[in-house]
DNA sequence: CGCGGCATTGACTCATTTCAAAGGTGGTGG
DNA sequence: CCACCACCTTTGAAATGAGTCAATGCCGCG
């Protein structure tokens, strides 16, 4: 059911912004280099399941992946975006609270077996300090999304999704792609399919961003993208 | 400003839910106690503010503080409650991205000069398991949050809460007690202050709670507050 | 070519926000 | 002891934003 790939030793360097991002401090990707599983997914595929054992730590390393929660009415919500170098798979209990699936074909994730990764920690206490900054880089995530998704009305929330998208994706100036579709969008800021829908037209028609394509986003208002109602009229 | 007091080397047992929690398995809270430095809080009173620096962590030992953030139209958003137990602080970036207050007068709280536990993390393994711990749990309220606030009614976010509240306070069977006013659970929720009210009233007019007096609920129909709709057990 | 998933648009209903006002509650000081 | 105050809580009425149902358009892919 789950294909396991090792694609190589050393995985092939992931696209820019990840580089960078690596580049700013030693990042824990480096320090578990040696005991990485890659794992290649197609759209769609299980990274790891809710209520299964939570045996492993994982790492985007290209594409991007959804963290999620099945209701009991059926509705998904999507608790984190992961991006490449967002770990995940961190929980309180030793059952996974969650499921991560891949969004996009050919996103690879690096697998980690928490047993040995904790144990290296123990010994090196670098090691130990940088799994508690891609823990506390989590908590950064889930709290913005509770900031987003907390938002009043969906012109804010997706105002705000677009931004955060815009930070987090480093892409070239003003022009934002979206990794995701309309549904995920969707469950991700806990709103209709149609209205995000709506929302995006509507903020096409203000002026505040432009539409190329379903996936890019020209930002051309960013302090009404902000703002939801205080549309600076000019 | 900040009214730092030294209750004692050893804090004042704390009350039952906190001794029965920390029983269960050796908490963090043990290993620094040496290094705390209590401090009593009245009601509203700042515990670490928005774009300070994050020296410090933190540890609720009595009483309750709200992790808020505050927008720019000025609205509030609670991003986490904070429970005897609870730890907080964590920041990815060297400043706070929020704000904690105290709840309720005769709040206490431990301090912990991060520098220090992050030097005694490095020495002592377990202490650096401890530390990951309580930021899990710390995600996992996250998460628990985010779904409660993702769902589309006001009547199951009013009816999740009470459930998580009735888990977290682990009081005797039924009879949940709000540690918060009406305005904090509104802020939590994201709804509107007479929204929470509303859904309150209603949800004792259908026999699904029955409240005494404003910070007293007792669960009658459990299943009924889970799903709003359909009584679905988790 | 036609299928299936994604995206947009419209019409309608209803829950929630907003504005407004009145009831409670606890604390403080005269 | 009482009066007053600030704050919390509840309830009402009106306006609107978002969900739902339904239909159509779009696009890549087999």
């Amino acid at each position: 059911m789950r294909t396991k790939t090792v694609v190589a030793e050393r995985a092939p360097c992931p696209p820019g912004s990840v580089a960078i991002i690596e580049a700013d401090q030693p990042g824990l990707r480096q320090s578990l280099g040696a005991m990485a599983v890659m794992m290649s997914c197609h759209r769609g595929q299980e990274i790891c399941g809710q209520n299964r054992r939570a045996d492993h730590w994982y790492c985007v390393v290209a594409g991007v992946a959804r963290r999620c929660v099945v209701r009991a009415d059926g509705r998904r919500q999507i608790v984190d975006l992961l991006l490449p170098g967002d770990f995940f798979g961190f929980s309180a209990t030793d059952e996974y609270g969650f499921t991560v699936e891949a969004i996009s074909d050919g996103t690879i994730v690096a697998n980690y077996p928490r047993q040995r990764v904790e144990l290296l920690a123990d010994a090196d206490p670098r090691i130990a300090r940088q799994l508690r900054q891609v823990a506390f880089d989590a908590l950064s995530r889930l709290q913005a999304q509770i900031l987003i998704v907390g938002r009043i009305t969906a012109l804010e929330k997706v105002g705000s999704f677009i931004l955060e998208m815009g930070e987090r994706m480093s892409g070239p100036a003003g022009v934002v792609m979206l990794p995701v579709s309309r549904y995920d969008i969707a469950d991700y800021l806990a709103v209709s399919v149609e209205t995000v829908s709506r929302s995006l037209t509507d903020l096409q028609q203000r002026g505040v961003i432009r539409l190329f394509g379903t996936r890019h986003i020209q930002i051309v208002n960013r302090a009404a993208l902000a703002g939801g109602r205080a549309g600076a009229p000019h």
